[in-house]
RNA sequence: CGGGGAGUAGCGCAGCCUGGUAGCGCAUCUGCUUUGGGAGCAGAGGGUCGCAGGUUCGAAUCCUGUCUCCCCGACCA
């Protein structure tokens, strides 16, 4: 992408609604605008990066064997009354009339949908165990939101819906799934620890929240340090291996791991002193066994192998998809700007000419732009005719994981220079090396 | 929902108390000079001062109402 034909509106200022680090970056490197409290527009540049995060989301969903859908976001209220959760719920949930009168609501959550199109179609144990998911747009009309994406009213949210015969099979429809965050989250290039939930909807041990680690976040956590070695993609691990999923759950329920709501210091004190680790976390996913809490409410029945009708066992699984954009950057970032983990950076390279009035530069960056792009490498290519310090200020800003530098000096003796953003490391290179670090 | 604060140019703000035809910095546009880490000079454009009513010869400024946004607390992916 080209910046003189791009839309990356920049600001030097933050403005005055933001207070917290990622809510102020996220406005001046121009990824979202507020339209009404807690609800954004999100810009080319932060639709890349919720992609980005989206995609990784549901290549681990796939790879654990969930499979994609798409439910609308108005639901009718009807639904919900099958659930006795249409006057439960509460002013939280957006309630609309159509042009009849009729009761709609903006759906904060699916169990109900996913619940009723599994019943209208299911009727056999064959067709279990099954998990469904999709990635959409809620609304939860918060009292007060705030702190940019991370609490907002809309929100992007991946849920995920597992059916299983009985609680055994739930059970091994929740380790999957908490392999498949762990995964996700590492893929992401940030650190987030699974805790067991203060307590599920229905008690027992199957309910875990996913913390990202940051330095702003709402809650204090206490973990082993084991989770920081852990590498959930390293290991051979397959989803179809039920005895090595129960004892991964077995791993992460004996490493230690809790917020400040669920602590135990008795627990904690059994944690070798070197091996303590204490931060903040944001909250970024939920997952949980509810049971048939909602099959039996919705009269969802299957045929059993002895042809009893059983009620299947359901849990559910969230990510909260555009909370975590700020949340990575509550996690990732200096006193310059954002520093985007590779994996979700919305382009791999900032291309900067320091000398935009020279020819000779201008020449080498259009051709090293276009062999970048031709072999598959993002490059946002400054190219506008401005002086080096504004563009280079304005990547700092944007975060890219590389910045290319070219100008006069450098090639002069035929080099120009690599930077990396995380590291402020540079380095001198010539134009084909540079293209085959950043092609490797 | 309780408590507090704020709406004046794209962003950040002053002006309001003590009414008299709207200002600063950054950004934008033009010209010139510059050019290796967020340039300088000169000029220009851009605002029905959130909205509605009232007081007044006259309202950004005073009064009333209303809308919106933010912060603290209780609640949450």
């Amino acid at each position: 992408m080209r910046v003189s034909r791009s839309f990356l509106p920049v600001l030097k200022e933050s403005p005055s609604d933001a207070q917290i680090v990622s809510h102020k970056l996220m406005l001046r490197a121009g990824l979202v605008r507020q339209t009404a409290a807690g609800i954004y527009a999100w810009l080319p540049m932060g639709w890349r990066v919720l992609r980005k995060i989206e995609q990784i989301v549901r290549e681990e969903q796939d790879r654990a064997g969930a499979l994609e859908m798409l439910m609308p976001t108005i639901q009718s209220a009807e639904l919900w009354r099958q659930s006795g959760r249409y006057d439960a719920y509460g002013p939280e949930m957006l309630r609309i009339k159509d042009r009849h009168e009729r009761e709609m609501l903006y759906g904060p959550t699916n169990e109900e949908m996913i619940t009723a199109i599994f019943r209208d179609e299911v009727k056999s144990y064959r067709d279990l165990p099954r998990t469904l998911y999709h990635s959409q747009w809620k609304f939860r009309d918060e009292v007060r939101p705030r702190f940019g994406v991370m609490r907002g009213r809309e929100f992007l949210m991946k849920d995920a819906y597992s059916f299983d015969l009985d609680e055994a099979g739930a059970r091994q429809s929740y380790y999957t799934q908490l392999l498949a965050y762990l995964r996700t989250f590492q893929r992401m290039g940030i650190q987030a620890v699974p805790m067991k939930a203060a307590s599920g909807p229905i008690g027992g041990d199957l309910s875990h929240e996913f913390i990202v680690l940051a330095p702003t976040g709402e809650s204090e956590v206490f973990y082993d340090a084991a989770f920081e070695e852990f590498d959930w993609h390293q290991d051979e691990l397959r989803y179809d291996d039920a005895a090595g999923l129960q004892a991964l759950f077995e791993k992460v329920s004996s490493t230690y791991a809790a917020t400040d709501e669920t602590h135990d210091e008795a627990r904690w004190a059994e944690v070798p002193a070197d091996r303590r680790r204490t931060g903040r976390g944001i909250e970024v996913g939920h997952i949980f066994y509810f049971g048939t809490k909602y099959s039996a409410a919705m009269g969802l029945k299957v045929s059993g192998p002895d042809g009893s009708m059983v009620t299947p066992e359901m849990g559910s699984y969230g990510v909260g998809v555009s909370r975590l954009v700020g949340a990575i950057i509550e996690a990732s970032h200096d006193d310059n700007g954002i520093i985007w983990p590779e994996a979700v950076a919305p382009w791999k390279v900032g291309l900067v000419t320091m000398r935009g009035d020279d020819a000779a530069s201008v020449a080498a960056a259009d051709d090293i732009y276009a062999k970048l792009t031709a072999a598959g490498v993002e490059v946002l290519y400054d190219d506008r005719d401005e002086r080096g310090g504004v563009k280079l200020g304005s990547m700092d800003l944007i975060g890219l994981p590389w910045q290319l530098i070219v100008g006069p000096r450098g090639l002069a003796s035929g080099v120009i220079e690599l930077k990396n953003r995380r590291t402020g490391e540079k380095e001198e290179l010539s134009i084909e090396s540079a293209i085959k670090r950043l092609t490797a």
